[in-house]
DNA sequence: AAAATTAATATGTAGCTACATAAAAATGTC
DNA sequence: GACATTTTTATGTAGCTACATATTAATTTT
């Protein structure tokens, strides 16, 4: 064992976290000075900050020049998810990916897309009906709309062999997102696609994505009874 | 305006994800060492090492020792959630928030909740139920169970005046945290208590956080139909 | 006493150096 | 030629200095 192994950001990072857990700290506290934890912890200041910084992304502390560190009072439960590609998700549970084109249709944009977008004036734009299914079962329904302005691209795409997901994932880069989880109730087509029993609740997530100010797309995703979404840590 | 301002990490890191979005840099592609962005930049690799690692645990870039940078060929959805205190939710909706507690009593850990925690063996657990309301109206039911191991303390704590979820945030540091989110349809004693048509998909949320190795509490929070749960960014 | 100015202070940022570490590439050995 | 060893290279980390910036506290001015 080293006589006395110096800390790394990370290392002060998880003493300070630890000593906010153990309520060292407690919510609404204000900490010591970088400088002073620096010297306590035997490092430099930099150091220090490096952790700070992170522990204030993470929602654990807040600082303020000259105001010092304080331990935040509501402590929010943040939780990180990774939203991959369906085809992706289907493969890391060792199924086997399958993907069903629906329906493919020219319109001009309803008034609930049009809200989703946050804009004024319908467009034309491409909306997509397609199945994701593992292991030859139904997995996911995709309910989508591409605005064929800022992606007129997508018009020659053979949908019937690439998805949309994967083909804007991969072509189209986006700058803003926006992304929502619901529960909406089998019905209709929906359950029908699914196969789903008609009254089961269903878990929805809904992605909304934009190129500067322009819309790209936006998807509803209705996934099958019993699907669950973990955060990472 | 100035001759050149010179970039912070920030700064570097927001022209090399642009340069991923347009495609300057194409999934896949191997970035240049960080000393020649550095150099092309005019900054300092400590700066465009910060932001690298930003980019890195944004998910947007790969990065390994020798091997240099990457750009990522399957950009992850990286989304993420804040999820508050009940009270603390329905208050910034600008809502009266009420909390009645349902029933609170010692059982013995059921098979289901022994294996969201992970233990083998059943112990004395608390059982709770209790109602958030908004404006009078209910909001999230929540069925929990704390283990009396691990916090006794929450024995003699007065669950008809504080909630459980309250009580714990504020005086149960927890090191580890599991999310996920599902769909369940609302049915008997559940839909009563939210006044629920039966049959309506309801979003729910499960939390569970440990202590070391050891069960603090489990927690499922169904929400009344039309709730939505939405990522920051 | 109120307002304006100045000083003090804690964090934020950037640059430099030095060394650690992982992994690939090159070299040497059998 | 297969395997082991050394070298090279790109990122990772830490320390130091210097200065920027925001905000509070102290001081001066009116």
């Amino acid at each position: 064992m080293n006589v006395e192994t110096r800390m790394s950001w990370t290392g002060v990072r998880d003493e300070i976290r630890a000593r906010i857990l153990n309520r060292t700290y407690a919510p609404g506290d204000k900490l010591p000075r970088d400088e002073d934890i620096a010297a306590e912890l035997g490092c430099a200041r930099t150091t220090v900050q490096r952790a700070m910084q992170d522990l204030s992304l993470a929602g654990l502390v807040e600082r303020k020049r000259k105001g010092g560190t304080h331990v935040r009072t509501d402590p929010v439960t943040r939780a990180t998810f990774d939203i991959p590609i369906t085809r992706r998700e289907v493969e890391q549970r060792g199924a086997k990916y399958n993907y069903q084109l629906i329906s493919r249709e020219l319109e001009e944009t309803p008034i609930e897309v049009m809200a989703r977008f946050g804009i004024q004036r319908p467009s034309r734009m491409l909306h997509v009906k397609a199945l994701h299914l593992a292991d030859n079962r139904p997995y996911i329904l995709e309910d989508r709309w591409i605005d064929t302005t800022s992606t007129p691209e997508i018009l020659s795409v053979d949908l019937t062999r690439e998805s949309a997901n994967e083909w804007l994932v991969r072509h189209k880069p986006y700058s803003r997102l926006e992304v929502s989880f619901s529960a909406v109730k089998a019905e209709g087509e929906t359950a029908k696609h699914l196969s789903a029993p008609v009254g089961s609740a269903l878990f929805v997530i809904e992605r909304t994505t934009w190129i500067g100010p322009a819309p790209i797309t936006t998807v509803q995703a209705v996934a099958v009874p019993g699907y669950q979404l973990s955060a990472r840590n």
